[in-house]
DNA sequence: CACGTCTCTGAAAACGTTTACGGATGGAGG
DNA sequence: CCTCCATCCGTAAACGTTTTCAGAGACGTG
């Protein structure tokens, strides 16, 4: 009485057999005198149908899983943004997992999808090892990758042509006469990473400006590293101007650098960041930053899972999402108040 | 063979009983050669336990829930920041839930509860109606709730005192030298709301100062409506010298407000915000914030969820976080590089 | 009146675990 | 050699649903 109601409780209740209240409960046809007495049975009893035992017998969980490195880079927040509304829509509950890049919770997460509690996952991985891909072809749920996953592998993939953006911020700086340009990237063994680096000089190549390693430093994906990342950068190059930053958070401790050290932006240096966060437009001055579509990545993601568990057994599919330049005071310098 | 191996599959496999599957997966004393055939096959099969199975049975999900209105601003996500590790550690996953701080939605997840595919919940409740007391009273599962609420009510509660938080912000604008201090607040029916108007008129009435009802507006608690509101009060009240926003995202849409106006912040007009966010040390220039210290705030909810889960029934308790002023160059010029 | 058809319902099995209970085995102690 | 106890294991029930199957009645038709 005072337990949890089950439907065995409103059968009692109502003088019918479970069978004919799941029935009514799932709106399946009943005679209307049944279906009138088992309603206000369970509403009296304020019935809530228990999720463990109907996901065990439905094989599904009506859960989806989202894992990224961090849910404090404004990137992944604006994906979850976009993803959480149209898995709500579709009768889905969001998953959140945090694995800091780590490689070890990566392969947990994946392994969970065997544990059946989410339907389906969509994951940033900032690293793709062998134990990604094994995990991948072995899953048995649809799995999305934001980033970019080697030809073949069996998930949905959505990316973003990150090397046409380094290439759209590269000919940018380039164009407004800046031949100095650093860059201030995140580790080299990441995908990202990787990629923004081959991007760099193969775009410096197109222009005919020369590859100075010099002009390159690495650190971590946050605020804090690229602040340290840009100082060493400046120290050693004192004649830069221009900087790109691998990604927002960067740009943003360059920002805080050269602002101590006395160079105006963009006067002294221009500085464009990646990703096109908000941040980008709290920022002072403004940031020019490449957008890579995260808000559109995000829902893409998410329509893509939610097709996916509509036919099952669906063929991969990749959605590519293209990058787009978006200026601001940090590099035109013209557009400030 | 292709399907998902269950612990049937592996006592078969084994040649024993699923209960010794069981016992040995569960760490039960078994003997050591029984153990090492389970084990084995159970390796090679890459057997994952099913944990809708796992739940039905034990009542737990190992699943928590955290319900806030938009998972996009900064105090949410500072929160959510501190309770995800937190309940990593303790084995539990998270579970999403972005409300718009609609109450259908609310009651929504409340009656979630009910469901059992979480085992407690964190709330942050903009409006606190009856339907939402009526829902913790008929929980079933522990549930936190970050803000204030009614006293008696039967959950958890981490509250800050936000009342001496406006004073604090009030008072250093008054020590200032500001006599004109506008107050751009959210909306008037919610909790945080209308504490601040209330905290707004009291800290005036100690130092003194007359409540002058043109000083403040009413937007929502978003940047934009945070512009808005302070441009109204700008074109109404031209000598405003200070302005306190009831959230850093107003007081950075204040400062674009004030920035295009032609203002100087802070020398025309000082500005505060209140959550001290990250975005307080990115605005322009940084924002003096009040901390309403929401990283301890999401860390003490955690903790209070977990220890009530630990100690089934205990009494609810509540947990109150002291306000802090941060002082930065919008109110404090000579802080400015 | 017998039959078929249709609608509604109940009994029972199944989903994959955990766990209470008791049976079997083996060794120690008398 | 018997008894007793400890140890390990298997049987079976239980968790709360959904769903299959077949039975019961009602009703129309030949």
């Amino acid at each position: 009485m005072s337990d949890e109601p089950t439907i065995t409780t409103i059968a009692r209740r109502a003088g019918v057999s479970i069978a004919s209240v799941s029935r009514v409960l799932n709106g399946l046809p009943t005679r209307a005198e049944t279906e009138r007495r088992v309603m206000s049975v369970a509403r009296e009893l304020g019935y809530v149908p228990n999720s463990a035992a109907r996901s065990l017998k439905s094989r599904r969980s009506n859960q989806i899983g989202f894992a990224m490195a961090d849910i404090g880079n404004p990137v992944y927040l604006a994906m979850v943004r976009e993803i959480q509304p149209v898995l709500k829509a579709a009768g889905y509950r969001l998953v959140l997992h945090s694995t800091n890049a780590d490689v070890a919770d990566e392969i947990d997460v994946l392994r969970g999808l065997g544990e059946r509690y989410i339907d389906g996952l969509i994951m940033i991985p900032l690293r793709v090892t062998d134990g990604h891909l094994e995990m991948f072809a072995a899953a048995r749920a649809p799995i999305v990758v934001i980033g970019s996953v080697p030809e073949g592998t069996p998930v949905d993939n959505v990316r973003v042509d990150s090397r046409a953006g380094v290439r759209l911020a590269v000919q940018h700086l380039h164009g407004l006469g800046r031949r100095r340009i650093g860059f201030v990237n995140g580790p080299l063994d990441t995908v990202p990473g990787a990629a923004r680096s081959a991007a760099y000089a193969e775009a410096l190549e197109t222009l005919g400006l020369p590859y100075d390693r010099d002009l390159v430093e690495v650190g971590d994906f946050y605020r804090a590293d690229g602040a340290r990342a840009a100082a060493r950068l400046l120290e050693r190059v004192p004649d830069l101007d221009a900087l790109l930053c691998a990604n927002d958070l960067i740009a943003l401790g360059a920002l805080d650098v050269l602002r101590r050290a006395g160079r105006r932006v963009p006067e002294d240096v221009a500085v464009a960041g990646m990703d096109d966060t908000d941040l980008a437009t709290i920022a002072w001055p403004p940031l020019t930053s490449v957008s890579l579509g995260s808000a559109e990545r995000g829902r893409a993601a998410a329509e893509l899972l939610l097709d996916h568990l509509d036919r099952d057994g669906r063929a991969p599919r990749t959605v590519t999402v293209e990058p787009r330049l978006v200026t601001r005071a940090s590099t035109m310098g013209e557009e400030t108040p």
